[in-house]
RNA sequence: UGGCUUAUGGUGUAACUGGCAACACGUCUGGUUUUGGUCCAGAAGAGUCUAGGUUCGAGCCCUAGUAAGCCAACCA
């Protein structure tokens, strides 16, 4: 039990103070309003997560509130999709609301609003609006309506809301200031006509209010403590405060809206508007596809909502713009994954291997352990016999000594069975290899415990019997863009930069335990990677999604060697060993020498020192204009001036700047290295 | 000749509210391993955008710059 660790991020540093204030426990609420105009995606998940991870962490309700105020893009299809995804999560709502819920009661404060003289029915176009609303850098005019009388404006207003004039016509707006540095202060538009079919009223309504005059007050109506949103709203929040001074009564909680920077996934697309293309596109399949990175994609995909919400929680809470790489998501999955994942052997690129020495028609079924991070998982059985599918990486003709895998020649282990030896390969017409022959060790089964069976072996090989073997499709994804920030550009499309190979469909061989999996099960394929089961599978045709590869130092590897070989691309190995420039290693002594006891300052000095004698004045003079706070450097940088001066180096104005600074410094170090020297 | 917001290793987030920068991912070593996975041990990488100032002491406070993001939909 030790949380108290835990720092605390601005949110719920915010809600402590206002705790600390007086508030009571009792009092705090949230809320999470999707509209439903889409589905909910990975960005998404942050904003839930802070929502509703407040409500778990405080004890506190939190309310599911559609923001359904534009009839004209919503439906009650993404209404569905929300809550499952919500649900899926494992999150509770407290209340399942709707803002159209309160379209009575904004109707009533907005009569009472031109009561007051708080609000005018404008009568212009909309490009007659926009023009005298004036820019960031210049301010708007007032409406030819603006001063209409009270009568006037109730007489309209009501005329609007019985659907006596067309869309566009008039529009109800806010008297605030037409001047106001805040363009969201510039009389902003409340209502609108809009004769459409809404998903919830029906046709009781043909004014829709909008969303700023929306918001605040429904979070106002429903007790709202905290309303969180993303950082684009930061300047609608001047317009909700002020909406709220109308109505607010005292004594009531007067909810409060604070800002958060929004989630961004590197090599993905967060907009809805632009995943609603790619599925409209075609490019994907659905809102649902595996490569979306939508809530839908990701479940499908075979994601769980523990690596999600894991994910979430390690992205953390600020106000800057940040990018988050996809490999921290995959790590989040495969760290779930790893601890629950059965483990089973499929081969998806087979080249067919005859173990030569083992009885023709003979057929072993093997004990094969589920999953070593679980010691609940128990064991299966795998059938083995002499003709086996491995995968075709996995064997050379001949290899070099950094290779485990199998080669001519060589031993490996396959795994949970025996001790195989590379003896020879037939070959095609063209060359390819068309079947490995191998001969294997009959005393060293896997488990048996014998001498033989406890030899150590580079290498081990998944495989599948090929007698046994269930065929099965496995998709293959990689990302959906090959820019960093596809939509980061302003003179480029974000769809230029989709990735043409991102699906790759694969006919697999599967160990035969596979045949009694589920549609969701999750697996590891030994080696490969974590898979799961797509909905798309019948009884007669398995379909696999791969969620993620394992993490694969191999590859990695190979790809340097390549990028290696044909120039020298040596620097960039060297780059991390500790090859460096005297200069730059004088630099980082120097970084750190206030900081040292006496003895390690003496021995940094000495070092410095030494590394002076290789360096030039050219080297050296850049670092006299260091700032001066940055006394370490300085001290380092005159200890080195010091070795140069001596080696016959004469002094210039600079050099003579560079030392009369230091002595005039606060440092006693400082100050005795630039005595020496002078 | 606007307003608002932000600025800490490659990435993200911390730093007990002023006490010499931590955690996670990623990268690199080494060890264990019947998964080149996992696990374990370790390393490299940041004087915190710049320049001044206040202070015994500044990533945190002040001033002036610089850079980035957001704001002109009858969208949310």
């Amino acid at each position: 039990m030790s949380e108290e660790k835990k720092s605390l991020n601005f949110i719920e540093q915010i809600i402590e103070e206002d705790l600390a204030n007086g508030m009571s426990k009792n009092d705090l609420r949230f809320r999470f309003p999707p509209e439903p105009n889409g589905y909910l995606h990975i960005g998404h998940t942050k904003a839930i997560g802070i929502s509703f991870g407040l409500g778990e962490k405080y004890n506190a309700p939190v309310n599911l509130r559609f923001d359904d105020t534009n009839p004209a893009k919503e439906e009650q299809e993404y209404v569905d999709a929300i809550k499952r995804d919500i649900a899926w999560l494992g999150y509770k709502w407290d209340k399942e609301l709707y803002s159209s819920d309160y379209f009575q009661q904004l109707y009533d404060w907005a009569i009472q609003f031109i009561k007051e003289g708080k609000a005018y029915v404008d009568s212009q176009s909309s490009e007659a609006m926009a023009e005298q609303k004036g820019t960031p850098t210049q301010a708007g005019v007032d409406s030819p309506f603006r001063n209409r009388s009270v009568e006037e404006n109730l007489d309209l207003f009501n005329r609007m809301k019985n659907g006596e004039f067309d869309e566009g016509a008039h529009i109800l707006r806010a008297k605030i200031d037409m001047k106001h540095p805040n363009m969201l202060m510039r009389d902003p538009i409340m209502y609108r006509i809009l004769k459409k079919h809404h998903h919830r009223t029906g046709d009781t309504w043909c004014i829709y209010p909008m969303y700023d005059w929306t918001h605040g007050e429904s979070d106002y109506v429903e007790s709202i403590s905290h309303s969180l949103c993303s950082l684009e709203f930061k300047p609608h929040r001047e317009l909700y405060d002020w909406f709220l001074d109308q109505v607010v009564v005292e004594g009531t909680i007067r909810p409060k809206q604070r800002e958060f920077a929004r989630l961004n996934l590197s090599y993905t697309i967060m907009s809805k508007r632009k995943l609603l293309q790619l599925v409209e596109d075609h490019i994907v399949t659905g809102w649902d596809d595996p490569r979306m990175p939508t809530i839908s994609g990701l479940r499908r995909r075979g994601y769980t909502p523990s690596a999600i919400k894991k994910f979430v929680e390690t992205v953390g809470v600020a106000k800057r713009d940040n990018v988050i790489d996809v490999s921290l998501l995959e790590f989040c999955i495969r760290e779930d994954l790893n601890k629950i994942a059965p483990r089973v052997m499929a081969v998806l690129d087979p080249v067919k291997l005859v173990i030569t020495n083992y009885p023709e028609g003979k057929e072993e079924w093997l004990e094969a352990e589920n999953n070593q991070e679980d010691d609940n998982a128990g064991f299966r059985k795998i059938p083995f016999s002499k003709e086996l599918y491995i995968e075709r990486d996995d064997f050379k003709e001949e290899a070099n000594s950094k290779y485990f895998r199998l080669s001519l020649g060589k031993e490996v282990r396959l795994k949970n069975a025996y001790i195989i030896k590379g003896e020879s390969v037939l070959k095609d017409a063209r060359g390819n290899i068309s079947e490995i022959h191998c001969t294997y060790d009959a005393d060293s089964l896997s488990g048996t415990g014998t001498d033989a069976s406890l030899r150590k072996v580079k290498g081990t090989l998944h495989w599948v019997s090929i007698k046994h073997a269930i065929k099965a499709e496995v998709r293959e994804y990689d990302r959906l863009f090959m820019d960093e920030a596809p939509d980061s550009y302003q003179d480029k499309n974000f769809m230029e930069f989709i990735n043409p190979n991102s699906l790759k469909i694969i006919d697999a061989f599967l160990e035969p335990s596979l045949l009694e999996a589920k549609v969701g099960d999750r697996f590891q394929f030994q080696r490969l990677g974590y898979f799961s089961i797509d909905e798309d599978s019948t009884s007669k045709h398995l379909v696999f999604n791969k969620i993620v590869g394992l993490r694969d130092t191999w590859a990695k590897q190979e790809a340097v060697q390549e990028t290696n070989k044909p120039s020298e691309k040596v620097s960039q190995s060297q780059q991390n060993q500790p090859q460096r420039n005297a200069i730059d290693v004088i630099q980082q002594l120097g970084k750190k020498y206030t900081n040292l006891p006496e003895a390690k300052q003496l021995k940094a000095k000495a070092d410095i020192q030494e590394l002076a004698e290789n360096v030039s004045y050219e080297e050296l003079s850049p670092l006299f204009a260091t700032a001066s706070k940055k006394v370490g450097t300085r001290i380092a940088a005159m200890i080195t001036l010091g070795v140069l001066l001596n080696k016959g180096l004469s002094k210039n104005a600079e050099i003579n700047d560079f030392i009369q600074k230091a002595l005039q410094d606060s440092d006693s170090l400082l100050i005795s290295e630039a005595e020496a020297v002078s």
